[in-house]
DNA sequence: GAGTGGTCTAGACCACAGA
DNA sequence: CTGTGGTCTAGACCACTCG
């Protein structure tokens, strides 16, 4: 990793922010400054921060500098957020919320509802036309101390949401879930796959991520008793903010 | 994505992958030729395919030239590869196999089996000493149709493993976990946490993946019904070969 | 207006693979 | 030996932020 020079001032410049050369928020010194004191060009400098940027290490405001990133990574605990015990514990706040709290973070959300065609991959597992306004959406942005954090879309089929209160911003205690089994369609299985991928245009907007992070997508179906797909959320997060757990039996 | 020159060959390199012009293994143009195309510098084009080759649509045989990838991601089911079910349809086969097999891959892999001092993570979580080989590792590495696709290590406490079949390179039919099982430390609960991270040095070296392309850490922690963890496995797989699926129970 | 990072060019040298 | 991508430099212009 220490052969060409990028690399290598990728390498001090990682090495000062894991000690503690640097506090979050931070300015770095000037790529100009940066490339005076290793003896660089400033490309090289620039390809060196590009690399940090991608690791999640350092952010960049256009026009101002360089900053320095350091905060924990937040857990997505997938298994116990649908946990009764928890949920309990923690009443009408959702899953989400109570992870950041405990990690000292302030969580701000948006909701925005409204009525969609829904992406060909959530119309087939939905089993929904792709080519009407089959769905009610309900597209959530979420941000902890400021910072945004995550989108959040789910799509119901309009045939289980329509006049329902899902379709209103305020779902009630419980949530979205709890609405469902009002309906007479209680999840009883989650399926999540996941993957890892560049970010769209508006997600690294809204994310204040570089086009060279990279994100999660969460393609989380929720399934009835009878294995019926009545709710599609798709998650995305940048991997760097972001470590996921999950917990499941071993059958004997 | 389409303002600077270099998303745009991008782009446009993206879209004739995605289109049927070049198939698997097809050398791309060279730099220079692209160049030339595109009517940029031959540094804008190294930047645009820097870009592809991290999103892992191609890579580079150094002195040769740049080469399409197009394969299909390989499934992990994390919950499947674990139920009885599926265990005793494939018999003594491990779960990998049997996911690739299914994929139309042949499966490779090499095992090596030490005495170590574990990782300061896997002391912690096992209980063990951090300084002392207090640990048997099964150190495992995978090849799809002659491509690595994946490192495997697992730590078994010493104190569970010494002197067992689990210090030989063949666990015999079952595997690590059923002997586990047969020594009285049968897995019930499995926990993993995903992150996601560039990789080391050895594992670039292994995965034959470029320094700026991200992997799955995934930690895994095997527990006995009473809570004991007696195995932590280490997967460490390239994101853009390889999707997650967790599935899991909704508490009523 | 001064200072920041983002991008691009032209040109150069290198290590590596293969004929 | 030739052609490949990897890297680096010097210099330039730009959009952006902030005083």
């Amino acid at each position: 990793m220490a052969e060409s020079q990028y690399n290598e001032v990728a390498a001090k410049l990682r090495e000062a922010i894991r000690s503690d050369a640097y506090q979050h928020g931070e300015m770095l010194p000037t790529e100009a400054r940066l490339a005076a004191e290793f003896g660089v060009n400033r490309a090289t400098v620039n390809k060196a921060l590009r690399m940090l940027r991608s690791e999640g290490l350092v952010y960049v405001h256009r026009g101002v500098g360089t900053f320095v990133h350091r905060l924990p990574p937040i857990l997505r605990d997938a298994t116990a957020r649908h946990q009764r015990e928890r949920r309990e514990r923690h009443g009408s706040r959702g899953a989400l919320a109570t992870e950041l709290t405990e990690l000292g973070y302030e969580l701000e959300s948006m909701t925005e509802v409204r009525r969609a065609v829904p992406p060909p991959r959530v119309a087939e597992v939905l089993g929904v036309s792709g080519e009407e306004k089959s769905v009610v959406v309900r597209a959530r942005r979420f941000h902890a101390n400021q910072m945004p954090i995550q989108i959040v879309d789910s799509y119901i089929p309009l045939a289980i949401a329509a006049g329902t209160r899902i379709e209103q911003v305020d779902t009630g205690v419980g949530g979205l879930s709890s609405r469902l089994a009002d309906l007479g369609h209680a999840q009883a299985e989650i399926e999540e796959n996941v993957t890892v991928r560049l970010p769209a245009d508006d997600e690294a907007a809204f994310l204040q991520i570089a086009d060279d992070q990279r994100v999660y997508e969460i393609f989380h179906v929720g399934l009835t008793a009878e294995d019926v797909p009545v709710k599609v959320t798709i998650y995305i997060m940048p991997v760097h903010q972001w470590a996921l757990r999950y917990r499941y039996s071993v059958d004997p």
